[in-house]
DNA sequence: TCCGTTGATGTAACTAGTTACATGCAACTA
DNA sequence: TAGTTGCATGTAACTAGTTACATCAACGGA
């Protein structure tokens, strides 16, 4: 049960901790020596302990991530991303999921913090962000998703393009008078919607009407309340994509000639469904926040990248 | 940047540091010295180094997870489970996705070992089950998850039955002329074909033509090799359903009317596309994965669950 | 007044490593 | 042969905490 320890290669291989650790690490020691110890190690069953050499280096080689849902193919692939970056740079990941508990966000962001970190990537909303900008401070890199914060590094999408794509791309199919659903009152929702928004108006075309939605099962009466008036439906996000498509298929409605419908993220099913949406290109944006987390740059970055289009015809 | 000690806040509150730790960790100490070093603590920003906590204690607070694709529902809804164990009992989780590369899974597990986990839950294949024995031997439990193994603890799913409830959904369905698609040669795969293949036989029909495929992109192929001869497919893995599914639906195959469709493994979009599956209670299983990690069985248990169908009209 | 008890706190050893510095020894030079 | 150099290795201090044990003052009872 006792742990093998660098104390007890270093009795077995007849040679003090110093040594051992310089074989280990690849300091200066003679073959021979390196050899015995390597034996040792092997025989006992050795395995450093990785928590004592972070607290040497004063940090641990750790990247950890806070995602409010896992369930969302963005996130997955944003964790893809982040994943392969740390992969390639020897870093494990932590990760938690908030599973939308905003009260819990802030104590994630303190037990990584705790954990000394190498760096944080977190979709946390402001709440957390003073203590992240702690964090910051005392040297570890913290990156915010989806949104952008003052003085942290930020990888987000332009959402306001997002909305006037979803504009262009309505108005392009002929569609004249557009229903909203969003999901919050989170500066990406805003922003997707103000972009509809302008996009529409550009074109000369009615303003949306829109609903605001918190929940999944307040989904069907919102899109229900919406459906007398419009010709298109739009989503702003992608967690109630499934909501807001069942919502339609139940009125019996098909897509696109009964009514279009447009939504954000791309999701594995969407093709066949013939779903059209916009897209982020959620695996770069996990690269790049990794990438900031190991580069640590020292003066904060805002990485914003554009949305595309994937039509498939759900809206013409 | 320097970070803030124990050491810093005992000065400050001007008490010793064994004071302070007492404090932080409810020892006997004087109201009114507590009331200075907690004062102290967050004058100074003090966040207590939990890397240290744990060499002290001799392992971790973190639970690993060794994931071999997180793209799965499967897996997503087993983290889910994992997940909240892991919160209600104070466990961060260390996530690391294999992505299906087999060879980096031991090195994975190693990787846990050194970082001193409270417990593994790994989908690792064999390969790696030496060295989570040797670590089950130094006191850290560990979980396999969708297999057995010897001398380690395993939650898994009743394989055959799954097989069998394929069979029996299928004769219910009045298929007769079965086709298979399985994913490798994996346990898992193997038992639910050999359970398919002993319900069809008890049912007097008989056996399922049978392909086996590695990859996504030999999925289409596959299954036009064996349209001409069956009535049903039947997928024998989560992982190929939307390919399995694009197949048939790439040749104008209507579900149930002109071929059955029945798959493993529930998902979100399965019942608005109407598809029948066998599935497992995914998070459940995640649950007491992380259960058996808490609770430290001193025996190694398996754990076997039970498959549930879910019938959609994918097979009639 | 003396002794024993009790509560609050400090001292120092401990966790498992790393690393600056000191030392020892052999080979090479003068 | 003495002095210098360089490599290999050990000693001990360091990381940031925890905790067993020692200390000490205040108090109560004899």
């Amino acid at each position: 049960m006792k742990r093998v320890t660098i104390g007890d290669v270093a009795v077995h291989a007849g040679v003090s901790t110093a040594t051992v650790s310089r074989v280990l690490n690849g300091g200066l020691v003679a073959e021979s020596t390196a050899a015995k110890v390597w034996a040792s190690a092997e025989s006992l069953g050795y395995s450093p302990n990785a928590l004592t050499k972070s607290i040497f280096a004063g940090r641990s080689s750790t990247i950890g991530v806070i995602i409010r849902d896992l369930s969302s193919p963005f996130y997955l692939d944003l964790i893809r991303g982040v994943d392969e970056v740390a992969a390639a740079n020897d870093s494990p990941v932590m990760l938690a999921n908030t599973y939308r508990r905003t009260d819990r966000e802030a104590a994630q962001v303190r037990a990584m913090d705790q954990h000394r970190v190498r760096g944080l990537i977190t979709t946390a909303d402001e709440t957390a962000d003073d203590h992240a900008r702690r964090m910051a401070e005392n040297g570890t890199p913290c990156v915010i998703v989806a949104r952008t914060a003052p003085g942290l590094h930020s990888v987000s999408l332009d959402d306001v393009a997002a909305g006037r794509l979803m504009a262009a791309h309505l108005t392009d199919c002929g569609r004249s008078r557009v229903g909203v659903v969003s999901g919050s009152h989170r500066p990406t929702q805003v922003k997707r919607v103000e972009g509809l928004r302008q996009g529409l108006a550009e074109s000369g075309l009615p303003q949306p009407q829109e609903v605001l939605v918190e929940n999944e099962d307040e989904v069907d009466a919102a899109v229900g309340s919406l459906l007398h008036r419009v010709d298109a439906v739009v989503c702003t996000t992608g967690r109630l994509t499934a909501a807001v498509h069942a919502a339609l298929t139940a009125r019996d409605l098909k897509m696109p000639d009964d009514v279009g419908f447009l939504t954000v993220d791309d999701f594995p099913w969407a093709s066949t469904l013939g779903i059209s949406v916009v897209a982020q290109p959620s695996y770069e944006m996990g690269r790049r926040a990794a990438e900031l987390v190991v580069e640590e740059p020292t003066a904060p970055e805002r990485i914003v990248f554009q949305p595309s289009l994937i039509a498939r015809g759900s809206c013409g």
